[in-house]
DNA sequence: TGTTAGCACTCTCATCCTGAGAGTGCTAAA
DNA sequence: TTTAGCACTCTCAGGATGAGAGTGCTAACA
């Protein structure tokens, strides 16, 4: 299995059947692909190349006599060496670029808009999570008393976002003395994280170590909860796959998307946490069993020090990575620098 | 077509059909009718009681010699009046209530969870959008200076929701001007909307008008769209129903379901704005082609003077209304309570 | 020695046929 | 008014069949 390199002529077969499997989603023989790349060597020869390939478990035939279909490890060599490097056309791109440009400064809307523009280059489903800031710094805090004990308390942090959250307090306190505990809590733990405002909590009196405390609960909160909301599109895409024909695949495909915890677990272990590159996981590398009969081509975008959000596509293994690849390393480009922006702003 | 009122034996083989029909999706015929409900009537006379509701046009035959199945007539008057009153099981109710509990006090989270729960009550796929206030009401205004003209300004609601936008201002400002400038913006506005807030405008300064304005300019902006994010659930739920083993009406089930924009007009027209009380609309009520095969039942939830918002689910027209009744009822309640809670803490 | 033509064989898949099963409407009798 | 009986219709699952695509092997060839 996989001992020995591949031949020159081995690789093209390989990169015809793969090619021409994504396709035709059907298996694919000797002739056909004779005929239709226009080979310089027979099917015979063809047939000897695609025996070897399987012996090497590049490929594997559904059943005996009918042609050739890749393995995981087939797609992986074609991935890892064969796919030339793709991009988008010039023309996609400024529009991509356009549509972006439109869209208002609203970061879910950007969210979304990354994920419509990834299912329909990638032609299958999308995934992006929204940007989050790798570490949670405070910035300044505003306690506003509604009435009775009841107090609101707003929290911006480092990069313009913002938490809120009611809170009853053990008494009642004036708007003065709500205005000042939060302009000191401010002062003091301005640029901090969770453990520096824990840090500083006691040098406060009892009212401000409590919200001192609060706050500090809501940057761990925050940091722990390592990944944004994740949102989806291009799920019918998936569906209209002649693999998911079959219903029952069908529903298993869709099943698939819509747990949340598994795709959420899949983003953060597969992915280096460091951004830049793309990165493909073939079959769910062995790790994964449900994903078995999929593939993921993932990206982080944003900037370390800044915010960071995971961005890819779903599909079945039998899917156009070229297509897929070049689409989410644009996008991701494209969205890295929305996250720079907003944060340099 | 449906001019004498049923007599009460048809109205029986009306509701039986329904049933038969919702459970066992495939068209009913007199015998096994008779067989599974045993009926003190014999099938030639089950016959011909589905003959005239045929004509009348509460039922229909695929083709001559196969079984009746209910037209949307029949659905409709099937819902109207002879669905019985429909409960959750106590012991459902329980639980779902006791994982309401639990949920944390994020809006986002109940809205997840509420069509999670829909979801697997109904069987069928779940919509809820998120509350929202009824008429944007300025509460309390922030301006936060960062660096050069670039200013934070959070803006919150009453209930408590929270905007912020960067803009940049035409000159530096000093953070204790913006300070009093929001002091005074938040003093003479609050609890005003977007027209008042406009109106107050001119008692300010220059720097006042341009903040206020954009303040009414966001306000205005929140209350045009009416609708919060839109969450799903149960998508997989649909496609597992036969009527969608067919691949192709699969896809199109979940194209409808991931076209956001018609789900939101839909929810948008359908829908009385006011709270309490469950519709029905069953196959698109003519005004929406593409829900022909579908129904959902709906319902606002929140309260009126707060924040409403909207759940319900969607499924083809042949699905268990009660279940859908009852589950999307209960929930709209829990909902309601937690947003009334929200308000008046 | 590598390549190719030829051939016998295998396996799938669309198509057709057929009979069982379920259902209908009509008629005539109770 | 209800029901038993009957002839008729339509679908659907299951089996048969043949075309098509593909394979591996062998022997001849450059």
């Amino acid at each position: 299995m996989s001992g020995e390199p591949l031949t020159e002529r081995q690789e093209t077969v390989l990169a015809l059947v793969v090619h021409e499997y994504i396709e035709r989603a059907s298996p694919v023989g000797s002739k056909r692909l004779v005929d239709r790349y226009s080979l310089a060597v027979s099917s015979a020869t063809v047939r000897n190349e695609m025996a070897s390939l399987t012996e090497s478990g590049y490929l594997r035939q559904p059943h005996t006599s009918a042609g050739r279909v890749p393995t995981e490890q087939g797609y992986r060599y074609f991935v890892a060496r064969l796919l030339g490097d793709t991009d988008l056309p010039a023309s996609e791109k400024r529009l991509i670029s356009h549509q972006f440009h439109q869209a208002t400064s609203d970061v879910d809307e950007w969210v979304r808009l990354a994920a419509s523009v990834l299912a329909a280059q990638s032609r299958v489903a999308s995934l992006v999570t929204a940007p989050l800031p790798d570490r949670t710094v405070f910035k300044l805090l505003e306690l506003i008393g509604t009435q009775g004990r009841q107090v609101l308390m707003v929290l911006v942090l480092e990069g313009g976002d913002v938490r809120q959250q009611m809170l009853t307090l053990s008494e009642v306190i004036g708007q003065t003395q709500l205005r000042q505990t939060a302009e000191q809590i401010t002062a003091s733990c301005a640029g901090l994280d969770a453990n520096g405002v824990k840090a500083q909590s006691s040098r406060f009196d009892v009212l401000g170590r409590e919200i001192a405390d609060l706050v500090a609960e809501t940057l761990e909160r925050a940091d722990e909860f390592s990944g944004g909301e994740l949102h989806r599109d291009g799920l019918a895409n998936v569906l209209s796959q002649p693999e998911f024909a079959d219903s029952d695949r069908g529903r298993n495909a869709l099943k698939l998307l819509e747990e949340r915890s598994l795709l959420e677990e899949v983003l953060a272990k597969a992915l280096s946490p460091t951004v830049g590159g793309v990165q493909v996981v073939i079959g769910g590398e062995g790790a994964w069993e449900e994903l078995r009969d999929y593939s993921m081509v993932l990206a982080r975008y944003g900037a370390t020090g800044y915010a960071t959000g995971t961005l890819g596509v779903l599909g079945p293994t039998r899917m156009s990575y070229g297509r897929s690849i070049s689409a989410v390393r644009y996008v991701a480009g494209l969205m890295s620098n929305l996250v720079v922006e907003a944060f340099d702003a």
